[in-house]
DNA sequence: CCTACATTTGCACCATGACGCAAGTACGCA
DNA sequence: TGCGTACTTGCGTCATGGTGCAAATGTAGG
């Protein structure tokens, strides 16, 4: 044993509020949906698209089941990034550019805030 | 059997490069960095802390293993997310606020010239 | 009501990834 | 050269998540 390490069993993956609104912007569940290549190319395909599109058609643009399509575009649903519209059987959906767009352009605001270039170099003491 | 479904076994996972530059800014690599919630509390901790912090100063912060952490920042590293330097035998991590700014600041332009509502609608079907 | 269609959900399988521990590496210093 | 420090890496374990198939759900139309 040639180091002290630190064991606090409890509470794994809290999440540290730390530095302003940098933490509420970074939202793993906004960035999880973007992590997989298949929702990109789901994502890429309605936005190739223009417009609202069904399941079905989104699942004739990639390789994978259908019903893998149905459950990547509910998740991207939940996350904000699409929204679903059902029309009788049907569900169309389409991308939330403007409100996906407003997050990252704050988002950016608030790195460019964060940046020491830009704003005094700041002494603050980590923990 | 009551549905059509397409199995092309070859090649799963292929990134459909569709929509202009849109698919090449919603990198999955630099969203998975983001993915997880211990990350996002490390790049937090950097963000607090307001200057380049070594493995131990950001291991303090959070509850999981020191060795946990060292893979993290190398993930974030790699990511883009982080410069690394080295000194002598400690390895300094600062956040890369201008370039991830960049980023995602080019990603919102990107999702506002998609934005049917600025633009004009367009009629291009999918696939 | 019955049927066809669009989508969702349950289930099993497998790959990936996060984690902790221990051992290894790299570096500075005496 | 030996020791201590700072970090990395190998390995086993466990949880999460992506995938395909089949069955179920929901919905319109005859």
């Amino acid at each position: 044993m040639t180091q002290v390490r630190k064991r606090r069993p409890s509470s794994p993956k809290q999440a540290a509020k730390c530095c302003g609104p940098l933490d509420s912007l970074l939202d793993p569940v906004l960035f999880k949906a973007f992590s997989d290549p298949t929702r990109v190319s789901l994502i890429g395909c309605l936005a190739k698209c223009g417009r609202e599109c069904s399941v079905g058609e989104v699942a004739e643009c990639c390789s994978v089941d259908f019903s893998v399509v149905s459950r990547h575009l509910a998740l991207l649903a939940r996350s904000g990034v699409l929204k679903a519209t059902k029309e009788g059987r049907t569900v169309f959906y389409s991308v939330r550019y403007a409100e996906l767009s407003r997050s990252f352009r704050s988002l950016a605001d608030a790195l460019d805030e964060c940046c020491p270039t830009t704003s005094a170099r700041r002494k603050v003491l980590c923990c």
